[in-house]
DNA sequence: GGTGAAATATCGTAGCACGACATATTGGAG
DNA sequence: CTCCAATATGTCGTGCTACGATATTTCACC
């Protein structure tokens, strides 16, 4: 029996969080090689379902960085290599000059449309092996 | 509906693929902020996860790879730096001379002790956003 | 006892995130 | 209206980590 409060985790605690944070790693692996078979790096695609799956619209560049878990310069370098590969493009935002709007271009809708498909299958592959532990 | 050619997804199927991602990088970014304020990396962390909840007693340097899902020098390096950081330390296999075991100090037993204890206090503030989406 | 495979190690390279700093725009105090 | 602090994005150099290519040691086995 496992205590509801215990101060120092048990061998099968640890085994369990080992397991579920292996699970993670393969499917984040998993998510690399789709990715990568397409021409794009994980962070990329990522960058592109927050733009697609966005609640309100094109999202800006702290939008994204919130989204991401990352600072503002690296959404910006982000930003910068999927629109040179043809992916995303930015746009002023009209109400705010400050900020900028980022949007998928034809090609990056098409590609995400593909990625996040493949990715519906790995994750029923992997299942529930993502239910995390709790002790 | 075969899983190699899935019919398109809907903005629903977006917008819960693009959630749990982003579940996802909040833990992780949540996992990267522990580790840190304790010293050491998230990859760190999970090298001594791994070590720590091996089924097997001490894992080799491939055996951890393979937990990691990274390269077996990648594992390579990762060792040595927890070595220099006073973790880990190896052992050759005395069955095998090829294989290098991987085992923790008793500095990197209390570390991974105190860190998977406050990973475990994150996963249960996130809850139940790691399910994940199903079409 | 020689040979190919297995396991680990070394070296140089590239991608990505970061801190520090720079620039542009906004909105509000006075 | 003017000034200025806050907001939003962009630039530059650095460090960490994963990788491919390659080397070295040890094992298995005929």
């Amino acid at each position: 029996m496992t205590s509801r409060n215990p101060r120092r985790l048990n061998e099968r605690a640890f085994r369990a969080l080992a397991n579920w944070r292996y699970a993670l790693r393969k499917f984040l692996s998993a998510s690399e090689a789709i990715t990568r078979s397409r021409g794009v790096s994980a962070t990329q695609y990522q960058l592109l379902l927050f733009v697609r799956g966005a609640p309100d619209g094109a999202p800006s560049i702290a939008d994204l960085a919130e989204r991401l878990q990352i600072r503002h310069q690296s959404a910006v370098g982000l930003v910068d290599r999927c629109a040179v590969a043809g992916l995303v493009r930015r746009r002023r935002d009209p109400k705010n000059r400050r900020r900028v709007l980022v949007e998928t271009t034809r090609r990056g809708s098409k590609l995400i449309q593909l990625l996040a498909a493949e990715h519906y299958s790995t994750i029923e592959k992997l299942g529930r092996m993502f239910i995390p532990p709790s002790r």
